[in-house]
RNA sequence: GGCCCCUUCGUCUAUCGGUUAGGACGCCAGAUUCUCAAUCUGGAAAGACGGGUUCGACUCCCGUAGGGGCUGCCA
């Protein structure tokens, strides 16, 4: 007899932020760790808009969220839900709890409420509300607008099962009647949250930490409905380098501010994934490995901070490890989404021949682009003064003389390198003596690709030229 | 104030009662070298504190301290 599989249910996540502005860190790693779950388990990730707060919420942040979301590339399942649009069906599922009894009208004003919790707390007791509505004769009711509260058990305790946090309790008594449904009839994030994880399936919500106490209530919720609750996993938030919450100063940037400093989005995932996740020593992974690792069983459960001299580290890691093609698109992409000009067929075939060595030193998009002024820049340079001393350090014979003999050779990296070391060594010179001028000839730089490797991609003209123009220049 | 969570090198982390507490970033020194990188070798660097439990605690329990979250007719 084959014992028959348990049926699982495929996995459900859902990345739920609110339009208020752009997609910031911490939400980019929480969209992170569910979509990675999703794809891992062979699961789906839905994207929930939560935009019931109609004076914070606008469509350009929405906007904002979906270009974050897409740069990053994590892809979403469906269409992305907007949370204000079901205001009806959270409204009918308050109603249905008021005929449930698990919740109720009441009349208090915000005046009634600001009072009560002003007095408890001046006597030292607990701030909840406890409303008068809750056990109130029906027929003392006014005509008159109401919120709708959820009837919260006053005894026992709620127990959230956190895969991240554990087994976490609270008593009762301090958890309160909180609010359902607006006097306006609108719904309120707690209701509407549930409402939709459990109409859209969620089997597993991942979430930041800072809404553990929120799952308590919401879990009071589902009780009230009948409905199952999902597995809930509370990631740490990410901190700023200081330890204190991230704020702009820090890391809390959008993602497309780093999308702008030229980091590669697969080192943004692979950092990202890291902050808080991990899979033994492993630090450099591809975003195939990520998936296939990735759990919900090693998660951290303490703040982690942001450092960006590991991301960039990570960043460069991507870069080597990319091929040339690849990162020749994302330049291209990057110079376009920076509004910069467009690279000319020359400049393109030269930036690919020259990525083995850009690459290499390179750490982001703009380090790339930096190292291949060269190429990118017409001389005459601006040169600043180490560059023009290095210039000057051999006089402008030494140079003519050299690019002489450069003239009629074969142009390759090997044979320029072969006949450049020998005339070095012919005046009694290291090869550093002359490459360092040769080097701000081609490059206007004192830092730049290897001198041959420079020359072999110019190309004999262009390479000659300059030193031409630099010997002009010198004499 | 109340409730809840967290605490291993500067940072990200491994460890799931027995390890010289490992790795990575960063830092320092050296090698290599046409500059810068990259690469290689080596080094400094950690269990917040105090009590327990145990033959034995980074690991389990309690307390303290520090940090964080929630405490809205915001999400």
């Amino acid at each position: 007899m084959t014992a028959t599989p348990p049926v699982v249910p495929p996995v459900v996540t859902r990345f739920a932020p609110s339009p208020t502005g752009f997609l910031h860190i911490g939400g980019a790693r929480t969209a992170l760790f569910s979509w990675l779950y999703a794809r891992h388990t062979g699961g789906v990730m839905l994207l929930r808009i939560e935009d019931t707060d109609r004076a914070r919420s606008t469509p350009e942040a929405t906007e904002a969220i979906f270009e974050g979301l897409r740069w990053l590339g994590l892809d979403w399942d469906g269409e992305a839900i907007s949370q204000f649009a079901r205001a009806p069906r959270h409204a009918e599922v308050a109603h249905e709890m008021i005929a449930r009894g698990t919740a109720y009208r009441c009349w208090s004003s915000v005046e009634e409420i600001e009072a009560f919790r002003e007095t408890a707390r001046a006597e030292g007791r607990p701030p909840l509300f406890r409303s008068p509505w809750r056990d109130a004769d029906p027929a003392t009711a006014p005509d008159a607008p109401y919120v709708v509260r959820l009837r919260a058990p006053r005894e026992g305790e709620t127990v959230v099962e956190d895969v991240v946090q554990g087994t976490v309790t609270w008593k009762n008594e301090t958890l309160d009647d909180l609010i359902l449904l607006r006097s306006d009839g609108t719904p309120t994030y707690m209701l509407a949250v549930v409402v939709d994880d459990h109409d859209m399936g969620v089997t597993h919500v991942i979430r930041g930490d800072d809404h553990l106490t929120n799952a308590a209530r919401q879990t009071l919720i589902y009780r009230a409905m009948g409905w199952d609750v999902p597995v809930f996993a509370h990631i740490p938030l990410i901190h700023g380098p200081d330890g204190a919450k991230l704020s702009k100063r820090h890391g809390a940037l959008g993602v497309e501010a780093y999308r702008d400093m030229g980091y590669l989005p697969e080192a943004m995932r692979n950092y990202l994934a890291r902050l808080g996740w991990s899979h033994g020593n492993d630090e450099f992974f591809t975003t195939e490995q990520a998936i296939s690792w990735f759990d919900l069983t090693h998660l951290g459960k303490a703040p982690a901070r942001f450092d960006f001299a590991k991301l960039e580290n990570l960043s460069g890691q991507h870069i080597r490890a990319a091929d040339d093609a690849h990162l020749l698109a994302e330049l291209e992409a990057f110079l376009a989404a920076q509004k910069r000009p467009p690279l000319t067929e020359v400049q393109r075939s030269q930036i690919l021949r020259a990525m083995p060595g850009l690459k290499e030193r390179a750490r982001t998009l703009l380090q790339i682009i930096d190292m291949a002024s060269f190429i990118l820049v017409s001389p005459p340079f601006a040169m600043d003064e180490a560059a023009t001393k290095a210039l000057a350090s051999v006089p402008p014979e030494t140079l003519e003389k050299l690019t002489s003999r450069l003239r009629n050779v074969t142009w390759a990296a090997s044979d320029l390198e072969t006949i450049v070391r020998d005339f070095a060594a012919a005046e009694g010179l290291g090869l550093g003596k002359i490459a360092q001028p040769l080097r701000v000839a081609l490059s206007g730089r004192t830092v730049s690709l290897g001198v041959f490797d420079m020359m072999e991609i110019l190309g004999r003209e262009q390479s000659l030229a300059r030193l031409d123009a630099c010997i002009k220049a010198g004499s």
